[in-house]
DNA sequence: CACAATTATATAGATTGGCATATCATTATC
DNA sequence: GATAATGATATGCCAATCTATATAATTGTG
């Protein structure tokens, strides 16, 4: 495999990681099999042109055929389109929001849906567009910094009560009524996570419950 | 095929068609037969990323993955590479001459010569480095508006003597000495636009006769 | 250890890629 | 003016390889 053609496979990739979609999850957004995928990012297959473009059109990339003299100018302009991104409010927001998640994940390292909010958090924070959704960040971060108000406070109750914590379940150390609100944010940070990926027919995203409704989506999965 | 697919598709054969080069001089240069190369232009087939890439690199473009979001600006910036060329003195006096030619040709439009010269400078004007080769275009302009004017005072001359000018066939019409002036200028162009074209390893550009040595290079046909 | 999800492999079928050649256009020669 | 010749592009045929369906290996989780 040529050095262009691998540069360009490892590109698609990056994407791909980027935006947090499995293979399974880009294969049924654009079509090609989910073995497909695997081939091309593992096997150097000499892939073809509309798979390509299939591929990258999911990825919200465009294949260009640009004068190699351009070349340089136009790696320029990619490369200050994606990171002004980072330094956009919205994602102080998500970094803030992210850094709760791994606070309550220090006390709480066993509790799945955690681990789940911050797998979607990341994942969100590689999508390039997640920048112009400050408002819908904030509606994500700020339940959690309250469930971890709530938590603390729990915590401090329970300190005095001595109870033994560690022969219960861990899922059950937290009340359900703070539980379902952490499914609720997973939910709800997916499915902003979903509606960015690209435009998908699905409802808005104002908060739904934490169960599914299909399996279309990328790593929405239970 | 796809709207991406065909675009580029479209974008690769005139970017061979800027550069004045037969599907079969691209060919040559990229490996890729002929066939193919005709395939791919006309039969809409889904073509390989190996083979994408070996005509771009060929033809002096680089395929690139941008992020949709700087599809726009890349544009902008490929457009603002290739027009550049197009303001310099050297396309001006490329001009000049295509225009002296055109004129030449409106007089005379059965002269195959001038038609062969006309290709010639135009495919002149879709190389991107043509603009350093101002003293070259100089040269070739120089004795080609001599020849005009040549023409111009035999034309004259001509009138006076009231010949049977339809008769006589039109090689004929025009003295055997500008016919091989005329000859040489399409040669020149050709070996300029060679040069030019990409380093290719053939003898350099001092003005040689117009008989073939070789069929390597584009459209150096006789 | 079972279960689920992600990724990799195997075999069957479709299509490209390459070779030889046909068609079409233009030029040269008689 | 007809015909041959040169060059450019398009078309059949066959091997090579990609694509697709199904399945297996791998990894993480409870």
């Amino acid at each position: 495999m040529s050095y262009a053609t691998q540069e360009l496979i490892d590109a698609l990739k990056a994407a791909r990681a980027a935006k947090g979609l499995s293979q399974r999850a880009l294969s049924k957004r654009t079509g090609v099999p989910q073995s497909h995928i695997s081939k091309i990012e593992t096997g150097g297959v000499d892939i073809r042109l509309s798979s390509l473009i299939e591929l990258a059109r999911t990825l919200d990339l465009d294949l260009k055929l640009v004068p190699c003299k351009a070349a340089a100018a136009v790696d320029s302009v990619v490369r200050s389109t994606a990171p002004a991104v980072a330094a956009m409010p919205a994602v102080k927001e998500l970094n803030r929001t992210l850094d709760t998640v791994r606070n309550l994940r220090y006390v709480y390292p066993d509790l799945s849906e955690l681990k789940k909010l911050q797998n979607s958090l990341q994942a969100l924070k590689g999508l390039r567009n997640v920048g112009r959704e400050l408002e819908a960040l904030r509606d994500i971060g700020r339940p959690i910094r309250k469930l971890k108000q709530a938590l603390e406070k729990l915590a401090g109750e329970r300190q005095g009560r001595a109870e033994q914590q560690k022969a219960t379940p861990y899922a059950a150390r937290i009340p359900a009524e703070q539980l379902l609100a952490l499914r609720r944010a997973v939910g709800t940070v997916q499915n902003l996570h979903n509606q960015l990926v690209d435009t998908i027919p699905e409802q808005p995203l104002p908060p739904r419950p934490a169960y599914r409704l299909d399996d279309d989506g990328a790593n929405d999965d239970g």
